[in-house]
DNA sequence: CCCTCATTTAGCGTTCTTGCTAATTAACTC
DNA sequence: GAGTTAATTAGCAAGAACGCTAAATGAGGG
């Protein structure tokens, strides 16, 4: 990691911005951060969509480094990685302001 | 306009999110908010991409409702909707604080 | 009017996205 | 190891997005 956090965000940001362009990924990001931690299958459940349209989102998420997974026995964990989306909202609410 | 604004903001965020997904379309809307206002030469030129590309996506800036634009003789002026973008921001921010 | 300049619309091919079902991997339990 | 549960990967069809070139619109100037 030789790089500036700043020039890191740029780069990443497309991943992010296109994450959060489906509402489905929106919303398991938001379901996700309020829970806590989920594991695929409780994020599953949840929507209406199956369970492997999920997963890919899940995995679109985690790409993107919006989300954060470990594995757990058989189960994986996710998480939000809210310092990632602060950051870009912030970077995003200064070129605004 | 009989809606709370929030709700009315969660309507449009989906717009938002999918104009704000392709490079190119924040490259023009941190550009003309950057100079105040543009008209569609200004901003295609400035781009690689084709005019009727360049087009395309302002018109998806101002469906989405991040430009306005206005037309003054036979150039059309845009302008950034930066209320818009920023009750967004503000929105998501109070999610992840 | 005709010409030009600014911009959009039409139309098309290519690539990306999204959804599904079926098959697969991986881990735990007996 | 055989079976079960958790989750992903494979593969495909439908639709949307994106890029281009060529044609059309619309306003202004001679």
């Amino acid at each position: 990691m030789t790089k500036p956090k700043g020039l890191e965000a740029l780069e990443t940001a497309d991943a992010v911005f296109a994450a959060l362009a489906h509402p489905a990924r929106r919303q398991i990001l938001l379901s996700v951060h309020y829970r806590g931690t989920a594991n695929a299958g409780e994020i599953a459940r949840r929507f209406e969509c199956s369970w492997p349209t999920t997963s890919r989102h899940l995995a679109t998420l985690v790409t993107s480094g919006l989300l954060n997974v470990s594995r757990q026995g058989r189960t994986r964990v996710y998480s939000t990685n809210a310092d990632l989306l602060r950051g870009l909202l912030a970077q995003w609410s200064e070129y605004f302001e």
